[in-house]
DNA sequence: TATGAATGAGGGTTCATTCAT
DNA sequence: CATGAATGAACCCTCATTCAT
């Protein structure tokens, strides 16, 4: 691949991630194409839909989030583990309109992506969720469903940004419920 | 109002209902039409704007609700009434995935919409909020803002109907998180 | 013919009449439908099509506006007649945009209208120029499409009301360039 | 810009020029795409309303009104640099449907057009009036919309080309109507 | 390979006319 | 016969994708 091939991928690559972040997964492929300074050709070139470009913005994205889920299983106790990995999720999608929005099911399967870029999102989840059940710090009737689903819940809705301080509130308030 | 007009206005209901909770909001006002089995204009006609066909979706169980609301601040203690409110809105919203829609503020202002239809649906949650607070039932520091995003993180996203086993557990989970 | 079927025809002409002259040969026909006080369907029962509720009107307009020419030509000398036919035109046309757009050719053959009602408004309007002209009154090589186009640009544009002063003086200056 | 672009865009303007010329402001974009050969789309590209497009049409004939007004009142004494510049715009409407229509003020303003667009036609105007009538060669009471009015008389309104004798009459009918 | 112009289906809304009530 | 609800073509505009330059 030619080196200012790469570029403009990355460019188009790191455009998309602020224009999916900010205004959500409607916006439209000319408005990321004007942000990084190509043309809606080279966009489509890379990305042959709107979807593949998405996807491989949240592959990035799980790529981190996996990572993130890893550590904390790794130098946490379970239940612990199993919260913060919580709270950096609705972290997360309250600072990127496009991940709550996919999150939220509107209109992306994050998971089935995860899945095609050969991450197993939802198997580091049910590890974080089972090994917490195990300890006993989580109610052992709780789904990783319910876990999404509460995330959702956790972020207000439809602000660029949501209040931090009512973040931390919710984050405590589902955690509280989801103890064992 | 002539009985077909009733009828056809009806039927657009029941079909934008369906329509919106298999499509979500950006279900075409075309399709509303086709499924309840009449021309576009039709449509036009008794609602002039989608979103206002969107409204009368809406507003329509608002009145239900602000009644209910009402009904468990009459006859249940302060702590009681809330939760069972709280209950009761989401499975509102998982039997209806417009109002889930509306609720998480994806594209609809639903409480300015119940205002104009001359309801005080904020007005009632805030009443049956500050008053289980006031009774200590409920953390102080939850705002109206917090229960109607959790409500929404009560229901799963992605299918028309809900298990309601699930449901209930989220119910609990979201209940227990909220107590003072 | 019903009583009041007759009553309802008048009261659409009524309308009609109002409404075209208020707003133009665009109003919708439910909004004419809606100043008579009747149904849609009435109107299209009566005037099978928006054109020839059209034309029914500029008929009556037509009948006037023959009798006002016979009149000015029977009592006045020539040229006098057709410079106060002239300004009566204007007037017509000021007070009421539907004629005037029909005048300027905008959507409606007001001459084609007035031979189907059997009036010769081409014939009368004629008579009083070559009589004009006859009485050297007026410039011999002015025909009558020149001075049905000048009426037209004695009314200033689309404004509901125009200033009668200024019609006055684009009259006078019409009339002055006319003379012979 | 590209050159397929360009030619285009030319395309879509001479299309537009004939078709607002044939059938008056109402023609459909969808009917000038056809007339130009490209799709809808190209036409909203290359002008994103409809009105947009008609100011593009009237925008370069007013540069080249604006040009010329300048010229005649560098050139010639006042009065015969107003009734030239009368004669041109009428020959400049007359070839110019849309032009003719928009001077009228049938739906769109030419003024504030030719403002935004950086030409202050008015004030060329209004400089070519007021020095005729500082000159003496001008009715003193004459305003800038009674000379535009009558500019609109001046040409008849159904066919596209109309009669450049009966044009030259007019015009000088007007003009010696306009005479002090 | 990058570009950005071209495409055209699809969106919501309006309205003259028709027809069941 | 009056009614007004129903119709659906037509309108302008947007945008993901394709393709000539």
């Amino acid at each position: 691949m030619r080196a200012d091939g790469v570029r403009n991928q990355r460019k188009v690559l790191d455009a998309a991630m602020t224009a999916f972040a900010t205004d959500g997964l409607s916006v439209p492929v000319a408005e990321i194409a004007r942000r990084a300074g190509v043309g809606t050709g080279t966009v489509s070139r890379h990305f042959p839909t709107k979807e593949s470009l998405y996807a491989a913005i949240v592959s990035t994205r799980v790529e981190e989030i996996v990572a993130k889920a890893g550590e904390l299983a790794a130098t946490r106790p379970p239940g612990e583990a199993f919260f913060a990995f919580l709270s950096y999720m609705v972290d997360q999608a309250a600072e990127n309109r496009g991940l709550a929005q996919a999150l939220a099911g509107a209109g992306f399967d994050i998971e089935a992506a995860a899945e095609s870029g050969g991450h197993d999102l939802a198997g580091v989840e049910a590890g974080l969720l089972t090994r917490a059940q195990s300890a006993g710090a989580v109610r052992p009737d709780v789904t990783n469903a319910d876990v999404k689903a509460l995330i959702v819940g956790c972020i207000a809705r439809e602000q660029p940004a949501t209040d931090p301080i009512a973040r931390r509130r919710m984050v405590e308030i589902v955690s509280a419920g989801l103890r064992a």
